[in-house]
DNA sequence: CCCTGTCGTGAGAGCGCTCTCTCGGGACGC
DNA sequence: GCGTCCCGAGAGAGCGCTCTCACGACAGGG
């Protein structure tokens, strides 16, 4: 047994705390837990031992009597590049969702279950009610795990529509952003407006696609579109082969900022100008995009607004409270100059 | 008193398996374990149960006896505005860290004390014995929490030398790193080296200055100095200001490519083209520095493996095991286009 | 043949907390 | 004045696990 640090200054504990106070353990822990039914000065007296003896409650002796853990779990179940590339996105979601577990008093588990060990490590902790909810963080296709959480009776909350509607979610108004994007190229005059889309087996990636593809076709011009994977290194790609296959284009969309910052290079290196030549219009409107050349024209959807939702949402779920089984948040296009 | 979810299917004990295996709970313990004391048999028989009646131990109770929790705490203690900047540091230290506490078998539980209660909330936690150790990811200034931790025998380590030098910490070669890039720019022929240097509260921001200042001064150069906070915004102001009052400059080093960015901006405005008239590097390497217009010459430093440094430290310290008060990690220059 | 040593297993005592149940005492009604 | 009710406080039983200690079985030496 290796042993912990040396000066384990022995933690008073509450039978100490009800010596001190010379009340009885059930009372400090009423006055501890806030109950109401107890005498003001005998309050006073037992706050005063807590105090002094410095008395802070074991989580976990609290714990297996209660069955409440008091900690959530923020699953990202990205690959690991992708998770921590610079879209924001993720770091927004853990900001949004510790802003609001701080105001109701829970931890954060953060777990990164990229790997097929990692999914079966996550699975374990949470079937093993190690927490009191888990939050996913944007899943790739249809993952069954937040559906096997569900059923086992652990309250469990996507960000973006999970494919077999096992559980609430909190997404943006994909299709609404994008369609005010592809209106905006449109009638800026645009006559031929391609995409690069994101993931199809996301459905950020999905919905991004179709509400391109709605709002171009509705306005009788043909889809033209490239598939990355939301990275720059992908938009680059895509926009090359845009360039390739439709020589004539004079906008592109692009699923992510990131990407649009990929096609922006290309473009450069092709010679063409932005926004003369081609109009160019981005989506997540992260910090960087104001700093591109030229700055980038995108559809801000509120992160960390995200993250918040989903934690009042997992709460209110564990306190067994009615929710809504979807929230749906405004996304906004941000004028700049690449369109 | 909320309820819970309504499905909670009891989870099997200790003790169930027991019955169920026909030995005691102290044998199914021994087993899950690890103890080599049992026969095989038993340890077959044992395992059976277990994966029959699907037991996953109770953390709880376990944690109650043992006295330890196997889960370690990362502070952030930066305004959060600058901790999810996209400066990608803060997610490739989460990235390390998970990555080495997920080898361990310990979760990670992610506190943000940006605001002055937070910073209360984390004392109390870590206090409360509720975690094994503390990694701090870069203090600002004199932060007396990890010194008060360490005192009061939680182990705790930094990233970034804590400038009261009170617990074991990981560092890059900030000096060394600098001094190759200021090296690189005199090597080039450049006469007038400015540099817009980080926060001087903070390690990095100190060292990456101090690292600049010796270099050029033990040329013969004078120093040409403008403070930003690692943000590109502040690199755009320090970039402006630098013009202003040193109009014939002929290179800079920016203390973070976030700045180097917001630089090249300010630059690109003012007509200068880069790295014709001015060669600027920065610092970090992130990966959004090999798509700025001009790509950037920045001194890399291995975040993620900052992360994994921290935690294999302080899973040392917390089992009583010998280290090393400081673990310095090499820096590299990475030559681009924009010097 | 008995004593000692070794090894594997079981019994049982908590870890620190919450919560139910019980009980004492004061207010109130008849 | 006595019985009833209610409210506030204490006693005590666990929550599920680990770990010490005791014990039985067997081997080997005297």
């Amino acid at each position: 047994m290796v042993g912990g640090g040396m000066t384990t200054a022995q933690r008073p504990t509450l039978e100490a705390v009800a010596r001190r106070a010379g009340v009885s353990r059930a009372t400090v822990s009423r006055v501890v837990n806030g109950s109401t039914t107890v005498a003001e000065d005998i309050q006073e007296a037992v706050r005063r031992a807590v105090a002094e003896l410095g008395y802070v409650p074991n989580l976990a002796a609290r714990t297996l009597v209660t069955q409440r853990t008091d900690s959530i779990a923020l699953i990202m179940p990205e690959a690991a590049t992708r998770v921590f590339s610079d879209d924001q996105v993720f770091p927004g979601i853990i900001q949004g969702v510790s802003q609001e577990l701080e105001a109701a008093d829970k931890q954060l588990v953060l777990m990164l279950a990229g790997s097929a060990a990692g999914h079966h490590r996550v699975e374990r902790y949470a079937l093993g009610r190690h927490v009191d909810g888990v939050l996913f963080a944007s899943l790739h296709g249809a993952d069954p795990l937040p559906g096997t959480l569900a059923r086992a009776g652990i309250p469990a909350v996507c960000s973006g529509r999970p494919l077999d509607d096992s559980v609430p979610y909190v997404d943006v108004d994909h299709l609404g952003g994008v369609s005010r994007a592809v209106a905006y190229l449109l009638d800026a005059g645009r006559q031929r407006i391609a995409t690069i889309a994101g993931p199809q087996d996301m459905v950020a990636g999905i919905e991004r696609l179709a509400g391109y593809r709605d709002t171009l076709v509705a306005a009788g011009h043909p889809p033209l579109v490239a598939v990355g994977d939301f990275t720059r290194e992908s938009g680059a790609v895509a926009m090359r082969q845009l360039l390739d296959q439709h020589p004539d284009l004079d906008a592109v969309f692009a699923a992510s900022d990131l990407m649009a910052h990929g096609a922006l290079r290309t473009l450069r290196e092709a010679g063409r100008r932005v926004p003369e030549d081609v109009a160019i219009i981005g989506f997540d409107d992260i910090e960087m995009a104001a700093y591109t050349d030229p700055p980038l024209t995108t559809v801000r959807q509120p992160i960390r607004q995200i993250g918040r939702e989903m934690t009042r949402l997992l709460l209110r779920l564990a306190a067994g409270q009615p929710i809504d089984r979807a929230v749906i948040l405004p996304t906004e296009l941000i004028v700049r100059d690449s369109a």
